[in-house]
DNA sequence: TCTCATTTGTAGCTTATGCTACGGAACAGT
DNA sequence: ACTGTTCCGTAGCATAAGCTACAAATGAGA
């Protein structure tokens, strides 16, 4: 069944075998939606009772400031979710809105429902309480990652942080960033071109590291780890 | 029992009768530890797989800055607990170090004993999974909330938002912002010397609060509404 | 290969905000 | 009442970084 290979993708079902994801369907008063190019999934409003997961299409989750303009958040790819923390924060309104922006295929999950005594003991719900709880844990994981950036002092400190970091993570002098300029400015909170001017600075002056593109090629790694570490 | 007062402060137990609180301890492979004033309690690299809960004392957490001198990024009262979100997300280590200020119990919970087989099927369990979902999930609210005073640009922004936020909250005019001010300095992101600046500037110049202390008296509702909204 | 759109780098100006240092106020303990 | 400590406001200076506008480079599609 082709469903069943989508909602693998999904990290909520993590160690689910084809049988217990059968199983849980019922159990999860699992539904399926499909939605039209443009059209809306979810409003600042909403009060999310359900995880939505998207199976097969594209999902952009937008806010829209107050001078009018839209703000994208995140565009989910498959497997990926949204509302899975507003679901256990009961009057937490999801805050943003949610719009197909292709015709895409998503995939209800009623958060209450794990917690009946209807649902039996399959191992699946077990799996299914660890995967949640890791879901949101590695989301806190995230936030706080990035609040690490944001509040770091100083543009050089925020960069070398992030390249060291990617060095860490990737084990290679040639790091990827895995991010154009626009995302790693917002991801810093820093405006693009002064981050560029600090880049060609770090680059051309002092030598730490050369670039093109998302790909970075560290040349001086002991300065940018001790630009990363005095930074926090 | 002295103890199951003490547990009954901790967030994760809301809703949980006293006998239900006996019963939980064992499944949850319970245990209480004293530590006495000074002791270390946790470190940087350590690997939680219990939640540690204060039940009496006070423990303190930080951080060490690579110049030597500790930075505290919280002090722990009766009832609140640390290293939940990491027992959840394995691999990813506390952080930050953990030392008791005072005399102090402390209450350790496995956390994976939630997902034995073993555990029975008490009402308790269910309740539990909750408080923890329910736990996590504000957490990251707590987070992301914190993400839009930091990112938010202009000074004078980021202190309208805050005090419109509590007035929100509080429904009154006279809100109380429940930190002082090298608290708000850093829950803001900023100096504490250029707040209390643009502090004086908006009461003085601008005529829109005045303050003493932690209480802020509101006087031109709209701008700071204004101000708040434009923010984001 | 040409065109268009997107991404990235550069330049120059402006200013908001960080920082250090100090003085006064509030408060607690003896 | 005296002292020490913490908290808060003020002042002045230095500068890092924001912003706008433009140019160069890249990449995609026809």
């Amino acid at each position: 069944m082709r469903i069943i290979k989508q909602i693998k993708k999904c990290s909520l079902f993590d160690g689910f075998t084809d049988a217990e994801i059968n199983e849980a369907f019922d159990y999860l008063q699992a539904r399926i939606v499909k939605y039209s190019r443009g059209q809306l999934v979810a409003k600042e409003n909403d009060l999310p009772e359900e995880i939505c997961i998207l199976l097969e299409g594209n999902l952009v989750e937008f806010t829209t400031k107050n001078s009018g303009k839209r703000e994208v958040i995140r565009s989910l790819i498959d497997g990926e979710y949204f509302g899975l923390s507003h679901c256990y924060n009961p009057g937490r309104n999801l805050g943003y809105y949610v719009v197909a922006a292709l015709d895409s295929t998503v995939l209800y999950v009623a958060a209450d429902s794990i917690f009946g005594s209807d649902i039996g003991d399959g191992e699946f719900k077990s799996k299914l309480i660890k995967n949640l709880l890791r879901a949101l844990s590695e989301k806190i994981e995230a936030l706080e990652d990035n609040n690490d950036y944001i509040t770091t002092k100083g543009m050089r400190n925020k960069i070398a942080k992030l390249i060291y970091d990617k060095y860490c993570e990737q084990n290679s002098l040639t790091v990827s960033l895995g991010m154009n300029r626009n995302e790693m400015a917002k991801y810093l909170n820093v405006s693009r071109p002064s981050m560029s001017r600090e880049m060609g600075r770090m680059r051309d002056n002092d030598d730490m590291f050369t670039f093109r593109k998302e790909i970075i090629v560290i040349k001086d790694l002991e300065a940018l780890k001790k630009l990363a570490e005095s930074a926090e």
